[in-house]
RNA sequence: CGCGGGGUGGAGCAGUUCGGUAGCUCGUCAGGCUCAUAACCUGAAGGUCGCAGGUUCAAAUCCUGCCCCCGCAACCA
């Protein structure tokens, strides 16, 4: 089965910070866990790289506008790539294969009716570069932002008519029985949208006039596509729309786009009437995500308080900043954090517990045995993995699915504990030096060890490379088949447990604790 | 009457979709353990879940009314 996942495209007029890293990240979670379970994933992000203030960044650093793009599209995937996420295709608006998508959409659109040319009213300042209504500007007719007085213009434009499809639209959002029923999650948020589009919906305007950085209308070169209708088309683009094309009649729709909550309206209203104009099928899910807040202050790039990714990352590492960021609270809502909310979650649930888990079984796996375990009777040595096993797969799973990663770690950490009260229990080292126990403590052993490869199992999809690192240490045989098996076959732990390796294991100290 | 979000032990938050013993992290206090990263384990104190009514055998959760806080120009996930 196949599963398309988007991130937005990603615009160029700034490096990544650690929101774009965010989306990211929980779209390559969900990825990697759809892989576990055996689907055909296809990841697409990209970058977002026309529009007016490219150009006036480009002219600001004395560059062309594509050089700036590429340097700053390059950044974007430089990040991604440290980041460890496993996207299938990263997609610029600059390519040549998008440009024509655009075009060609443009041209359908055209020829279906459904552009028409308008001469745009109204009052427009320059600073801004955009058209104000008069509730939006001061007593005086001043923009709020610049102080300047905002001068009548006038130029053409095409309107998209999104007008005619507003009861359409309110359908497919609401009514679950429509066949292109697309679902916005979290449902706060689809009230939000249902609640504006009652009130009403205004074609828009598809073009702009005298700006040479972007894509031209075929049949007036003297107008260029809103960046925002280009934007959208890189989902399509990016797996080679066409009709007769073969991957993207096996890849479209696509399962979930994920997106910042600011731009749900551009994918819950816009994005659908294009599609439909276009006779495509919709998307069958749009999950907007919250914002982070930095110490309760708004991140913003005036207040200058936003946190690129790589300084989370030189602070905590890779595997720990993915885990971190969607660990914090639930996906959906805003959440703040601050250093010592995110040094705090490291220390507890990576470095106490987790981190001290592995470190204090393979101590006594090495004092006791030296790493080779007498034979046994592996099936008691399975309780506990499969007692963890059956515990997650009533709530891990679930929570997994719905995207639900706050939780679905909440439980994996619950479980995480659970072994370091089984250990505290059983008290191993009181075991030691006594023939008649030695089987006892064999069979202690060998189940904190099999409970950790499965912990680390679920763990991949947050924090693969870690997690990969430690199954091979533990496990003699190719993990990676053992682990697809394991979810195909209902999450069932194998027979005679994971085998153990008998090489001497040095992890060292996997999460330093951090002290603040 | 604009739209939306929120008000849960000292702090920060889950839980509200589909009503059923009030949960997590941090902090506080007492104890245990020594395999481990001053870690781990056990126990305790602390909440009339913003207020008032209603429905119900049963409400943080559903209904009604009210009070308070935050966001809704731009950059921007």
């Amino acid at each position: 089965m196949k599963f398309y996942i988007t991130t937005p495209i990603y615009y160029v007029n700034d490096r990544p910070h650690i929101g774009h890293a965010y989306t990211t990240i929980i779209a390559d979670i969900l990825a990697r866990w759809k892989r576990l379970n055996n689907f055909d994933v296809y990841f697409l992000t990209g970058t977002d790289e026309h529009g007016v203030k490219i150009v006036n960044a480009a002219k600001n650093k004395s560059i062309t506008p594509l050089q700036l793009c590429n340097t700053m599209s390059s950044k974007f995937k430089k990040s991604w790539n440290i980041l460890n996420i496993s996207y299938t295709k990263f997609v610029r608006t600059t390519n040549f294969e998008h440009i024509n998508v655009v075009t060609k959409v443009i041209n359908l659109l055209f020829k279906k009716g459904l552009l028409f040319e308008k001469q745009y009213k109204g009052l427009y300042c320059i600073g801004c570069e955009r058209f104000y209504t008069k509730k939006e500007l001061d007593k005086k007719g001043n923009c709020l932002l610049h102080k300047k007085k905002a001068i009548f213009f006038s130029e053409k434009n095409y309107f998209f008519k999104l007008s005619h499809f507003q009861e359409q639209i309110l359908d497919i959002l609401t009514n679950v029985n429509n066949k292109n029923y697309m679902e916005i999650l979290p449902k706060e948020r689809m009230h939000e949208i249902v609640g504006k589009l009652k009130l009403g919906l205004e074609d828009i305007s598809l073009s702009r006039n005298n700006l040479n950085w972007g894509i031209s209308l075929p049949f007036d070169k003297e107008q260029t596509v809103y960046v925002w209708i280009d934007a959208l088309l890189s989902y399509i683009s990016g797996i080679n729309y066409s009709l007769n094309n073969e991957l993207f009649q096996k890849i479209w729709p696509a399962n979930v786009h994920f997106i910042g909550k600011d731009i749900l309206w551009f994918h819950a209203v816009i994005w659908p009437a294009i599609l439909i104009s276009l006779e495509l099928p919709l998307p069958k899910r749009i999950y907007s995500h919250g914002f982070f807040s930095i110490n309760n202050c708004k991140m913003s790039k005036s207040l200058g308080n936003v946190i690129p990714p790589d300084k989370v990352i030189n602070k905590y590492g890779i595997e720990a900043t993915r885990y971190l960021l969607v660990s914090l609270f639930p996906l959906g809502v805003d959440g703040d954090i601050s250093w010592s909310v995110l040094s705090k979650k490291y220390n507890k649930d990576l470095a106490d517990n987790l981190g001290n888990l592995i470190c204090r079984v393979i101590k006594m796996y090495e004092k006791y045995f030296n790493f080779n375990l007498p034979l046994l009777e592996k099936k008691k040595g399975l309780i506990l993995a499969k007692k963890i096993s059956f515990s997650l797969k009533e709530n891990f799973i679930s929570n997994m699915n719905n995207v639900q990663f706050y939780m679905a770690i909440k439980f994996l950490q619950k479980n995480i504990t659970l072994v370091n009260k089984q250990i505290e229990y059983d008290s191993p080292w009181k075991l030691v030096n006594s023939q008649e126990n030695e089987n006892k403590l064999t069979i202690c052993i060998y189940s904190y060890l099999q409970a950790i490869v499965l912990i680390t199992i679920y763990l991949k999809p947050f924090m693969p490379s870690l997690a990969e690192k430690i199954q091979k240490k533990l496990c003699s045989v190719d993990t990676e088949n053992a682990i697809n098996n394991f979810f195909i076959n209902g999450a069932m732990i194998p027979k005679d447990g994971f085998s153990l390796s008998k090489k001497k294991i040095n992890l060292g100290i996997i999460f330093p604790k951090i002290k603040d």
